[in-house]
DNA sequence: GCATCATGCAA
DNA sequence: TATTGCATGATGC
């Protein structure tokens, strides 16, 4: 149960061949959950009733250390922690085999779990000095925008506060009140967008919040999170999302900025050991490539295995445009229909995200949908799928239920048709990444290639490896990375390296 | 001390 | 009324 938290501390000096983690098994058999703790699996499992852990040692400040526990109460608590642990066991994987996941149990998770506590342990330098002098940067600047900010509003407040700013801008400086949320004014940057223009106080606030945004997350909280040896040691967990894929905590390394070159630069605080190199492979467009071979989309298959530029492409066909001819304006909005299909899209929520009509939003849908005739059909036929079963799954079998597919409200059964769609995609996404760090893992230690996995985001891996096996690296990353699975068409990986985060691009 | 909200970062 | 996450500061209990 939970196995990882151990693994940490001992799979360097002990050999863990065999090990099992219900917690995992649980996972599979319903990712929803929003914790795994063996009392609970107990009660739903066996029906049976367990003290947990926590009514023998309490919690809070009084919590009592294990030593210190009543030595008959301990006694009886552990066995009848280990046989309901082997009952569970068994009922668990009765479930597992029964819905054809031994292979991702087995082959997939089981085997992750040693290479997220390896990701962990090993952790990743962090150039302390350069945080500090970036932080000192924003910080020159915050201030100046602080005493601008106060200026337009006639007198000091907290410009973080946004009942305090809703005040300011709404009340005081009588701009117009564009949303609303369910508290007061909203004032994100959405919002304050459309108020540029009409007062010189918003560009300082949106200004400074993108600063305060990058130092207070990204470099003061990194900063306190820096171990003697100059390391973060991030936690990748294994059961928290919905659809399978893997987060990450303390710090969050899976959003680390990268669309504006100043949060960018963040990226150069995290460094390898010395004669040690980043290598980075990403999978290039792997969720529309998920789609196209779930759907059997002969247009999008085809346009993948010419390996087109496929929002071009898709501007193309939706505009009726020749390829050359496809302005960068068509690109990007075909951009967007692109990520809202994988989302499963509605003409509202484009409409928002392009800032155009409903009307033209729809056109925009009903032309993508015409285009790839098969996506339409999948996307019906998934949702009515996941309504006759309870669930939906990945290619790996990965499995979602979707109760809200039955509510009688129309925004949570619209929730749920979004989520049957998503979530074969994602989730497949995530069961090819999983498949490719299992490899990598292994391939890295047979070879002994004197190189580590330290990160995931998603569609990415990041390697830290000793210069000299540089080039071995990356060849076996691409391959392993590409030939994770077979598809209906290839996925297409990027490769590169550096002696940055940053420089990996 | 903990929960919730609004906000914003990533894929 | 677009999917999945996590961290922050403010606020309220």
């Amino acid at each position: 149960y939970d196995i990882k938290s151990d693994l940490y501390y001992l799979f360097e000096d002990v050999n863990f061949k065999n090990y099992e983690d219900l917690t995992i098994a649980e996972y599979l058999i319903d990712p929803s959950r929003s914790k795994y703790e063996i009392d609970k699996s107990a009660k739903i499992y066996l029906n049976r009733n367990l003290h947990s852990l926590e009514d023998l040692v309490g919690k809070g400040k009084k919590t009592l250390s294990l030593s210190d526990v009543d030595k008959e109460k301990l006694g009886s608590y552990i066995s009848m922690y280990l046989s309901l642990t082997e009952d569970l066991r068994e009922k668990l994987l009765s479930y597992i085999d029964e819905r054809d996941m031994k292979e991702l149990y087995y082959d997939i998770e089981l085997p992750l779990v040693k290479v997220l506590a390896s990701m962990e342990r090993e952790g990743i330098y962090v150039n302390k000095d350069y945080l500090i002098e970036l932080g000192e940067e924003f910080q020159k600047e915050l201030d100046e925008l602080e005493k601008e900010i106060y200026s337009y509003a006639g007198y000091e407040f907290n410009i973080n506060s946004t009942k305090q700013l809703g005040e300011v801008l709404f009340e005081k400086l009588n701009l117009p009140v564009i949303k609303k949320t369910k508290t007061g004014y909203s004032t994100n940057a959405e919002v304050l967008h459309k108020l540029k223009g009409s007062h010189e106080i918003i560009e300082a606030i949106l200004r400074y919040r993108t600063l305060k945004k990058l130092t207070t997350t990204y470099i003061d909280g990194f900063i306190t999170l820096i171990s003697e040896e100059g390391k973060i040691h991030s936690l990748f967990n294994q059961n928290i999302t919905a659809t399978g894929r893997i987060s990450s905590q303390d710090p969050n390394l899976q959003n680390i900025p990268i669309k504006t070159e100043e949060g960018r630069k963040i990226r150069k605080a995290f460094i390898p050991p010395e004669n040690y190199s980043f290598v980075g492979g990403d999978y290039s467009q792997v969720e529309l490539r998920v789609l196209a071979h779930l759907s059997g989309d002969e247009v999008m298959i085809e346009a993948f295995k010419e390996d087109a530029d496929i929002h071009t492409k898709t501007a193309s066909e939706v505009f009726h445009v020749d390829f050359e001819d496809v302005t960068p304006l068509q690109r990007s909005n075909a951009k967007a229909v692109n990520f809202g299909i994988v989302y499963g899209i509605s003409d509202y929520g484009l409409s928002q995200d392009l800032d155009i009509s409903r009307k033209e939003a729809k056109e925009y849908i009903d032309n993508y949908l015409d285009t790839y005739k098969e996506i339409k059909t999948y996307m019906a036929d998934i949702v009515e799928t996941g309504k006759k079963q309870g669930y939906v799954e990945t290619i790996m079998h990965r499995r979602r239920y979707i109760p809200e597919l039955e509510s009688k409200n129309r925004n949570i059964r619209g929730f749920g048709e979004r989520v049957a769609l998503n979530t074969p995609i994602q989730g497949s996404a995530a069961d090819i990444i999983k498949i490719a760090m299992v490899e990598i893992y292994q391939e890295l230690q047979e070879k002994q290639l004197r190189g580590k996995l330290i990160l995931q985001v998603h569609d990415e891996l990041i390697i830290q490896v000793e210069d000299g096996d540089i080039d071995e690296v990356k060849e076996l990353l691409s391959n392993v990375m590409s030939h994770a699975v077979e598809l209906d068409l290839p996925l297409k990986v990027d490769i590169n390296s550096g002696k940055t985060w940053y420089d990996a691009k």
